[in-house]
Formats: structure tokens, C-alpha cells, sequence
DNA sequence: TATTGTTATACTCTATAACTATA
DNA sequence: TATAGTTATAGAGTATAACAATA
């Protein structure tokens, strides 16, 4: 704006050091993802982490709440409501495991398994238009980063 | 685990199909990068976001809350908190616009300014220790692809 | 009329302690 | 005793509507 007030405090403001940070860029960059992502999923009412559970189920069918709270890296008890919204949906439903009467064996319905498929194919779609200034090589540099981030934290 | 009973459900999760997703592999990374960064800010009672907006206050002594609302990419309603927390702590604080007594122009303190040093220093050596087998090239490739994803959300 | 900062509010994600029922 | 799932709760981040003061 050449609104001259502007100049009495600070016309253009400097992030020079912050953006040295990695982890600044790298949260201004996953907010981009995050939000074209829960876009692209409020479609079929999915979020990222009923979206993240529904197809670790899909692929995993018979998998403990426990196994899965593992794998999404949450608490157990914040995947209960997930679960629980999933199945009022009758996505997935919870199927005991023989033998352990304490555990539930996770399932996708036909239902959730369709929606799933559907899902899954919107999020490449979209994932594809929001990198397509991202070359291949580019992108599996970028990967590499990150798998290395998390290979650090796992070590330790 | 060699646990027999695990067999009767799931025993290797899978989720290759999460994985193949840029914005999956991105949140697992970044939910490292943002642990390790409130880890390292915790002794300066910092949290990422209070410590972003002392870093641009530090850099852009008398901005408003609108400016750096905007510059965060926050809403201007959930700053007001933010700045509350920074000023009672005296770290900075909100002095009157001259010419227009509807706005704050925002001003670290001395002490302000002294935190927010010891603090960049802090995170500047938390982040090189955590990327330190992640290579000069490698880190601008990864930047560079970050950049293009925030570059094409402004773009629409 | 429009803008700055504010209040109130609500939703989501995250984290911990404590409970129940099983093992 | 330990584990699986659950409940309750609290903190933090995010988003919108509506208001007072001022432009």
C-alpha cells in the first residue's frame, strides 16, 4: 500500500531472520500443504487424521487401536474419538480379536473402503497441481530431507 | 514383539500408501523439527510462535498488530495473546502510532532484544545439530522446493 | 464506510492421569 | 502386575463474528 501513515511505523516488514530458520519455511510450506489438503478432503468430510487412520485401516484391516496410535504417532487415547467418528460413519467397524478380549481388530466396510479409494485418488490429484513446479528429482531431494529428519529423531 | 497373539491381527503395519503423500512425509518431519524447536525454546519460556513474533518485533521495531499478524499469517485476533504474553513478560511493548490512535506500533525492550538473541542463537545451534547429516545442497534443494510451495499458494 | 485492536466463541490437535476390563 | 481401550481434562493453535474507538 503507498499509504504514507504506513511510513510513520515500518512499510515493509523484514523476516530475513526467521527464514534462515529451517523449521520457519518448513511451517510455512506444510501450512500450504495442510490447508489445500484438508480442502481437498472436506469434500468427503475427512480431516487429515480420519483421512491418515481410514487408510492405515484399509491397508491394514485387523489392525489394534493400539497398532494404530503407533503408527500415526498420537496418543491412544486422541485416536479413540477418531475411531469412533469413523465408525458412527460406518466406515470401519470394531471387530474383537479372538483370544484378547481386551483389544478391538479395526476393519474398513465397503463403505469406508470406497471412500477410501476416492479419497486417496483426490489427494494425489491435488497433491500433483500443488507440486507441479516441483520437478521429480527435486521432489525426492525434498523427501530425502525429511526421511533424514526423521531418521535423526528416531535415533535419537 | 514375538508376542503370538499380535499375529492373530496385524503384526507389520504398513503404510506404504501414506507415505507415496509429499504433505505425510512433510508432517511427520516438520512435527520433529517444531518438537525439537520448543524443546530448545522451553528455557527461554518461548513457544514457536511467541518466538516469531519477538523476532519480528526485534527486526521491525514499531509495527502494528496488523503488519505482524499479517507477516506471521495469523489472525489478527488470536495475536492479541501473543503480544499480551510479550509485553506482560516486558519484553515488548505497545506504544502509540503517532497520527493514528487507533494502532500500536510494537517495540522490543532492552530485555526483549536480549532474549531474542540468546534465543536466535539457541535455535540456530538446535537446528544444525538436527541437520547435521543433511548437506549444504541438500538443505537449499529442500528450501528451494518449500519456497515454490509457498510461492504457489500466493499465486493462487 | 473502513480499519485497528479487542472480546467471545468454537473447533481441532495434543498430552496426561486415572479408570475398566481383561490378560 | 501389565496391557487395551476409555473418560475426563487441559493447553495450544486456528478461525469467524461482532464490538468500540478511530480514521
Amino acid at each position: 500500500m503507498s499509504n504514507p501513515q504506513r511510513k510513520q511505523t515500518v512499510t515493509e516488514i523484514s523476516d530475513a531472520t526467521l527464514r534462515q530458520f529451517f523449521g520457519y519455511r518448513m511451517k510455512r510450506a506444510f501450512n500450504v500443504v495442510q490447508a489445500d489438503l484438508a480442502q481437498t478432503l472436506k469434500r468427503y468430510e475427512l480431516r487429515m487424521l480420519t483421512y491418515s487412520a481410514l487408510v492405515l485401516i484399509v491397508d491394514n484391516p485387523g489392525l489394534r487401536q493400539s497398532q494404530l496410535a503407533d503408527a500415526m504417532d498420537i496418543e491412544r487415547p486422541n485416536l479413540v474419538v477418531l475411531i469412533d467418528e469413523l465408525e458412527r460413519r460406518e466406515l470401519i467397524l470394531r471387530d474383537r480379536v479372538p483370544n484378547d478380549r481386551r483389544a478391538y481388530a479395526l476393519k474398513p466396510t465397503l463403505a469406508g473402503q470406497q471412500l477410501c479409494s476416492q479419497a486417496v485418488a483426490a489427494v494425489t490429484a491435488h497433491e500433483e497441481a500443488l507440486l507441479q513446479d516441483v520437478d521429480a528429482s527435486e521432489r525426492a531431494a525434498a523427501t530425502d530431507v525429511m526421511k533424514k529428519i526423521e531418521r535423526r529423531y528416531r535415533d535419537g
